[in-house]
RNA sequence: GCACCGUUCGUCUAGGGGUUAGGACACCGCUCUUUCACAGCGGUAACACGGGUUCAAUUCCCGUACGGUGUACCA
């Protein structure tokens, strides 16, 4: 049997950074089988829609790497992929609970079920729907069921647990789970406004879209036993359940508990790759077995498993993150980091952004910038000849050193390609200068980097300014000391 | 409260009846460095507790503690 995974998020905000775990370890398992990864969307909760966030979760995962092969967005054979579009699908299975016996019709009322809750609270019992109480089919009788439903009163269906059961299941990366029956609420299946509940909907669309194994977080696990007895009840296969750990905040509540950067579209706005969030990410709860630490997304894909998934949360660890995104920047491509700073480097109006030369910079100087982006300000001097802003104090300290400034003035006339064309020359050239001016190396180099970059820290000297070309560099030191 | 799940350095984790309990991040120190970094080397630091089983338990079993999740006409 083919691998079938879904992930199955609501469109109720963006994308929860968990989520995109979630996502990803059901991309990662279906594509090393390679299965079909579906995309369902489950917006049965009608009060909670939000406006455009099925878009904005799509184009976070897909920034991420997560492709589908099935959802509403790329089609396949198994849709609608959109619950609320899938809505009689929900009421026929339903009934055919109902008559099978499974399920039964329930007509209480918000306020009803509030009291019933309170009066077990205050007896010390857990709250749950008391069947044999409440206003339902069993209480109420067939004919006055039939009447209430003839005159269409509110209901809802109810899933009618069977007593003295115990379920279990054998859950992918926990192992044998079991519940005893009588802790299993009759939960509502169908609400009364004709929409299924989340247990409902998810039951039928994972077994009318062939799922084959449910990759979910962990909060699920509690309802899952309900799951199983709605197979049962509809007399189908369960798929094999597996409940992912969940992410969390450093104090180990669950993350999506915490406000603040917990949504993808935030590391994505602070300029984090995707390589790098997606590496980290997939390392939180799960990791091969070896010391390797940096991951493509196809070596993932090649050696993610789901029994070597970890039982335990984990603490999201901003530190870690750091130095994964560190190492991406240490060792991607520079013509392909070049064309992704291009854009900003563009907005800031700087004249000297061929891609080849970009790309220079970007090797000269990605050991020193924590994001991409800080090169836009970072390595300004390398761009534009616009530079900035040296303080009066400094630049009076230093033209008040007649010494330097001579020291200066000769290191610019004398100035050679062959001077600054490596390391050796370099300091050749300039242990001469000093020499001449009575001074020591050090007492001159700080302010040549001052008077070429206007900065006080940066790359090797020699390097920028070879990269920056004897004429640049010269006019820069004549311009400073002027 | 009840149910379920969990517990190896501060964090992410490897391991598993006999190990000096391994790695990574972070932290500290040293080296390199005419800046800031990078890099290299070294260091501090963990099996929640109590019983059992066993020649031997961090590893298996049972409790306890602690933590998390769930307990909705939300997903």
């Amino acid at each position: 049997m083919k691998t079938r995974v879904r992930f199955a998020p609501s469109p109720t905000g963006f994308l929860h950074i968990g989520s995109l775990r979630t996502a990803l370890y059901n991309y990662l398992f279906a594509k090393g089988l390679g299965g079909t990864l579906i995309l369902r969307v489950e917006d049965t909760d009608r009060t909670r829609l939000v406006e455009g966030a099925l878009e904005e979760q799509i184009e976070s995962l897909a920034w991420a790497g997560v492709v589908f092969d099935e959802g509403p967005h790329v089609g396949g054979n198994f849709g609608p992929y959109v619950q609320s579009e899938r809505f009689d699908l929900y009421r026929e299975h339903g009934m055919i609970l109902v008559e099978n016996g499974s399920a039964y019709y329930a007509f209480d009322t918000a306020e009803e079920l509030d009291s019933m809750r309170q009066r077990q609270q205050a007896a010390g019992i857990a709250p749950k729907y008391d069947r044999s109480s409440m206003r339902n089919q069993y209480t109420l009788g067939e004919q006055e069921t039939a009447r209430l439903l003839a005159e269409n009163a509110d209901h809802v269906i109810r899933l009618k647990v069977p007593i003295g059961t115990e379920i279990r299941f054998t859950d992918a990366i926990r192992g044998d789970v079991v519940v005893n029956g009588k802790e299993i609420d009759d939960q509502i299946l169908l609400k009364s406004d004709g929409f299924p509940t989340y247990h409902l909907a998810n039951i039928v669309d994972d077994h009318l879209m062939e799922i084959t194994h449910v990759i979910r977080a962990e909060e699920w696990l509690p309802s899952t036993p309900k799951h199983i007895l709605l197979y049962k009840a509809f007399g189908w296969e369960p798929p094999i359940f597996a409940h992912v750990p969940l992410l969390l905040n450093p104090d180990r509540s669950k993350m999506s508990k915490r406000h603040g950067d917990t949504h993808v579209k935030d590391f994505r706005q602070k300029g984090y790759f995707p390589e790098a969030l997606v590496n980290f990410v997939a390392l939180l709860g799960w990791n091969p077995g070896t010391d390797q630490e940096l991951f493509s997304m196809s070596e993932l894909i090649e050696k993610f498993s789901l029994d070597r998934v970890h039982k335990a949360g984990a603490v999201f660890d901003f530190k870690k993150l750091e130095w994964v995104k560190q190492e991406y920047i240490k060792m991607m491509d520079p013509t392909i980091l070049a064309a992704r700073i291009l854009p900003d480097l563009e907005k800031a109006g700087y004249p000297r952004i061929e891609i080849d030369y970009v790309a220079k910079v970007i090797a000269l100087l990605r050991e020193r910038i924590s994001f991409l982006t800080d090169l836009v300000e970072f390595g300004d001097y390398l761009f534009s000849d616009t530079l900035a802003e040296v303080s009066s104090e400094t630049l009076a300290t230093i033209k008040a050193n007649a010494e330097l400034v001579t020291a200066l003035t000769a290191f610019a006339n004398g100035l050679t390609p062959e001077a600054i064309a490596d390391a050796d020359a370099f300091k050749t050239y300039s242990q001469q200068i000093a020499s001449d001016a009575g001074m020591k190396m050090g007492a001159i180099m700080k302010p040549l980097r001052l008077a070429v970059t206007h900065r006080e820290v940066g790359a090797d000297i020699q390097q920028t300014l070879m990269l920056l070309g004897a004429d640049r560099c010269k006019t820069r030191i004549v311009d400073f000391i002027r």
